[in-house]
RNA sequence: GGGCCCGUGGGUUAGUCUGGUCUAUGCUAGAUGCUUUGGGAGCAUUUGACCCUGGUUCAAAUCCAGGCGGGCCCA
C-alpha cells in the first residue's frame, strides 16, 4: 500500500457512500446502467460471474438440505391472483380487527398488489381474454400445481427452491442491486405435514442464510418483523438485515412461516395415515442480488470492491512483467496457471500488453483477492510477488505456492470478517430513550445520523408507531439473541428481554 | 402521493443566465503507428456529441411549450 493517494477512475471516497456505490458498481464491470429502462441493469460478465457464486452457494445449501431444483413459467393469468389477494385481503382485515381469521368474512377487497406488477395484456395484436402478469415472486403459480402433486402425508415434505427472474413496477427510486424492478431471485418453497415440521425448516432456513453469509464474510441482524411488516399471507416473517456503511440496514434475507394460511387459499392439502384430510403448513426463503449489493457495500473501499474469496470470479490474477527481457518468463507464469487452476482455485492470467501499474489498478478495482507477479527476477530467485487485497506485498516462494494462495485466501475471508463485524459493532448504539411530556413524547437526547439504534421494546402498533415518528426510523423487530435479563421496554417500562433494533431501512 | 433539479461524443465537462465566427472546449476512454514494461509512461495521427417534437427569431446547444428519459428530497 504505497504511493497511493489520488483518486482512481473518478471513484469517489468511500465515505461518500451515496455517490460510491453507484459509481463503483460501473467502474468495476459489475452492471451496465445505461439500459433505457430504470430499475433494470445490464449483468455484465464480471458481475454475472459473482452472482452466480453466490448462486452456486445457495444450491450447495439446498443439495445439503434435500431441496429439489424447479423453474416455474413466468407469466401468471391474472385469474389465479384472485385467490392471493383474497387471502391477503382476510389476513389484512382480521389483523385490523383483531380476530382470528377463520372466523371472518371474505372481503371484495383490492389487496393493491396489482399495481406493483407488470402486465401482459395482448398476443399480438388481440386482446387476451385472461391478462397475464410478470410473477413478483411464485407463490401463485407454484401453489397452483402443489396442490396437484401433493395427495398423501408419502409426498411430504416438499422441498423446492428455484433461481428466476422476477419483476416489480417500483416507483420508488432504483439502485443496482439494491432496488430493481427485474430482480434475481431465489425461493425456497417448502410444504408440510404439520406446523412443527415447518418451524423446523425455518429453523433450517436460518441457518443456512448464516452458513452464506459467513461465506460472504458478512454479518447480520436476524430479526423477527413486526406484525404490520410481515409478508403478505404469512404467520410470521423472519428476516436477515445487513448494515450498510451508511448505516441504512439492507434485507438481504426473508423466510417466513405461512402455517396452513396459503395452503388454504390453494386446495393445498393431503391425506394423513388415518385417512382424514388436513391442510398442509408451508415455507418459504427468499434472498436477492442484495447480497450482491451488500458485499460490494461492505468491503469495498476507496480503491474500489474487495471480493471475499467464496465469490471472487477470480481469486487470483497472474501478470507477466518485463515478458520481453526475458523469453522464460511466459511459459513460466503460464506453468504457475495452469497449476493453480488444477489446485482448484479461479484464476485469470492477465497478458494484456500494457505496463504492470495499470493491471494492478484494473484488478484492485475489482476486489481480485490476490494478485500475483512474476517477472525475471522472480525467475532467478525461484519466487513471485503476491499483492493482497485487504493489504500488504510480498515476495514468496513458487514452492508451495498452492497452500500459499490458499492460506491467504482463508487469512483475507477472516480480515474481511473482522472489519465488517467492527464496522457492524461501530453502528449499533443504546437508545437514549424516550421521555412523556403530557400528552407527547420528547427523545432524551438527540440521536445520529446513520446509527442503528438498539433498544429493549415490549410496545404495541401504537407504541412502535411513537418510536418510529420520533426518530425517523423503523422498528427492525424480535432480534434474534434477545436481552439475557429483562430491562425495561423504552416505551411502556415494562420489563421484557426483546431486544429490537430502528434503522432507516433500504 | 407532494416538491425540486438535470439531459452536450462511451464516460466526464466548458459553453446556456446575456441567442450570433459554436465550423462546440478540456480531461478520460477508443483506434492506428512508433516506443515502453517490477504500481496509471511518452509522442504522432485519428474516430466520436447539443434527448425528441413544435414554437419565437434574420439566426437556437442557448429562449418558450409539450413529450420522453434520468436524478434528488420529503411523506
Amino acid at each position: 500500500m504505497t504511493g497511493r493517494g489520488k483518486a482512481k477512475r473518478g471513484i469517489p471516497a468511500k465515505s461518500d457512500f451515496n455517490s460510491w456505490y453507484p459509481s463503483i458498481v460501473e467502474i468495476a464491470d459489475l452492471v451496465d446502467k445505461r439500459y433505457p429502462i430504470k430499475g433494470m441493469d445490464v449483468w455484465k460478465p464480471y458481475g454475472l460471474s459473482a452472482m452466480s457464486l453466490i448462486d452456486g452457494l445457495a444450491r450447495e445449501q439446498m443439495s445439503k438440505t434435500g431441496h429439489s431444483e424447479y423453474r416455474f413459467p413466468l407469466l401468471v393469468p391474472e385469474d389465479l391472483l384472485e385467490r392471493e389477494n383474497k387471502l391477503v385481503s382476510r389476513l389484512k382485515a382480521a389483523r385490523a380487527a383483531g380476530v382470528d381469521p377463520s372466523e371472518l368474512r371474505i372481503e371484495e377487497e383490492d389487496s393493491g398488489f396489482k399495481k406493483e406488477v407488470y402486465w401482459v395484456t395482448h398476443g399480438g395484436e388481440n386482446e387476451l381474454d385472461i391478462p397475464m402478469f410478470l410473477r413478483p415472486t411464485s407463490e401463485t403459480p407454484m401453489y397452483t400445481m402443489f396442490s396437484l402433486w401433493v395427495r398423501s402425508h408419502a409426498d411430504l415434505p416438499l422441498k423446492t427452491f428455484q433461481i428466476v427472474n422476477t419483476f416489480r413496477y417500483e416507483t420508488k427510486q432504483t439502485r443496482s442491486f439494491i432496488r430493481v424492478r427485474e430482480i434475481h431471485f431465489f425461493e425456497a418453497h417448502t410444504v408440510h405435514a404439520t406446523e412443527q415440521d415447518a418451524t423446523e425448516q425455518i429453523n433450517e432456513d436460518a441457518q443456512m442464510v448464516q452458513n452464506i453469509l459467513h461465506d460472504l464474510c458478512l454479518p447480520s441482524i436476524v430479526s423477527k418483523r413486526p406484525v404490520w411488516d410481515t409478508f403478505p399471507g404469512a404467520w410470521y416473517t423472519m428476516a436477515a438485515d445487513v448494515v450498510m456503511p451508511n448505516g441504512r440496514t439492507l434485507q438481504v434475507a426473508t423466510y417466513h412461516h405461512y402455517r396452513d394460511q396459503w395452503a388454504g387459499a390453494f386446495d393445498l392439502s393431503y391425506e394423513d395415515p388415518d385417512g382424514n384430510t388436513q391442510l398442509c403448513h408451508q415455507t418459504t426463503f427468499g434472498m436477492s442480488e442484495r447480497l450482491l449489493g451488500s458485499v460490494v457495500g461492505m468491503h469495498g473501499d476507496d480503491q474500489g470492491l474487495i471480493m471475499p474469496p467464496a465469490i471472487a470470479p477470480f481469486q487470483v490474477v497472474l501478470f507477466p512483467v518485463a515478458a520481453h527481457v526475458n523469453e522464460n518468463v511466459l511459459p513460466a507464469i503460464n506453468d504457475l496457471a495452469e497449476s493453480l487452476r488444477n489446485s482448484g482455485f479461479r484464476v485469470k492470467l492477465d497478458d494484456r500488453d500494457v505496463r504492470p501499474g495499470v493491471k494492478h489498478y484494473d484488478w484492485e478495482i475489482k476486489g481480485v483477492p490476490i494478485r500475483l507477479e512474476l517477472g525475471p527476477r522472480d525467475l532467478e530467485s525461484g519466487s513471485c510477488v503476491l499483492s493482497i487485497r485487504t493489504g500488504g506485498k510480498e515476495e514468496v516462494p513458487i514452492e508451495g505456492i498452492s497452500e500459499t494462495i490458499g492460506a491467504k485466501l482463508h487469512l483475507i475471508s477472516e480480515e474481511l470478517r473482522a472489519r465488517s463485524s467492527i464496522h457492524i459493532e461501530s453502528l449499533v448504539r443504546p437508545f437514549p430513550g424516550i421521555i412523556s411530556k403530557g400528552d407527547n413524547w420528547e427523545l432524551a437526547a438527540e440521536i445520529d445520523d446513520g446509527i442503528i439504534y438498539e433498544i429493549a421494546f415490549d410496545g404495541n402498533d401504537s407504541d412502535a408507531e411513537i418510536l418510529e415518528k420520533l426518530t425517523g426510523l423503523a422498528i427492525l423487530g424480535d432480534c434474534d439473541e434477545p436481552y439475557p435479563e429483562p430491562i425495561p421496554c423504552v416505551v411502556t417500562g415494562r420489563p421484557t428481554t426483546r431486544r429490537q433494533h430502528l434503522a432507516r431501512m433500504y
